[in-house]
DNA sequence: CTAGGGATGGGCT
DNA sequence: GCCCATCCCTAGT
């Protein structure tokens, strides 16, 4: 067994669980730009393949490892960053014990520090709740990449504080842009800070596009 | 305010 | 060759 911290071992298990409980944590990274932090507000969690209770369609591990998703699989506390749709990157927090796939997708947050930078990599936002209200949002104004994938977020250049056990307001819901939900669309794998602005507005996955 | 669609390229069948 | 764990702008209530 590793000598982790207690972030890390915090992180090491079940990620339904993990979830509401890493909100209101703040992720740091620091860059030749600056730093940037951002408070979590809405995260969603995401298993592996191996879960015969709860199976996740929804996930990318769903089919097996493979080049891209290798991080989920590997140590708790580390970054699996992706990039979809020709243009966006999302980050999530890898949980569970390595070896078992999970993770909790970070789906939006309050700049808590380096807002001019996080506006500087986000000019199109036009107020300050929106910096971060999305997951590719909150990965732009992280200044996340691909490259990130796969490194410690409990290290420099990054940094990881848990929120103090609060009486925090906690609301659950569907998974947001996820069409392949199999039987798992009752079980709650979005949680987010009731009425915090910052909250990314619910979209439901869309249908197929029609026809031309 | 909501609904719709275009952008744009890696990942995987 | 199809599918995206999205965002942003436009047009219409």
């Amino acid at each position: 067994m590793t000598t982790s911290g207690p972030v890390r071992q915090f992180l090491s298990g079940d990620a339904r669980e993990i979830a509401p409980l890493l909100l209101g944590a703040v992720l740091t990274h620091d860059s030749d730009d600056g730093s940037v932090a951002v408070r979590i507000t809405e995260l969603e969690a995401y298993m592996g393949p191996v879960d015969s209770l709860h199976p996740d369609p929804g996930s990318h591990t769903y089919r097996g490892p493979t080049r891209r998703n290798a991080p989920m699989f590997g140590p708790a506390g580390h970054l699996y960053v992706y990039f979809t749709y020709g243009m966006h990157y999302c980050a999530n927090i890898v949980c569970g014990p390595a070896g078992h796939a999970s993770a909790v997708l970070l789906r939006a947050g309050e700049i808590v520090e380096g807002r001019e930078l996080a506006l500087a990599r986000r000019p199109t936002s036009k107020a300050a709740k929106d910096l971060a209200s999305g997951p590719a949002r909150l990965a732009t104004a992280l200044g996340l990449t691909t490259e990130d994938s796969g490194r410690d977020a409990l290290g420099s250049p990054f940094g990881l504080v848990l929120p103090p056990a609060s009486a925090a307001h906690v609301s659950t819901g569907p998974r947001v842009g996820v069409a392949g939900h199999g039987g798992t669309h009752d079980y709650p794998w979005r949680f987010w800070l009731t009425g915090d602005p910052t909250v990314s507005r619910y979209k439901a996955a869309k249908a197929r596009t029609p026809r031309a």
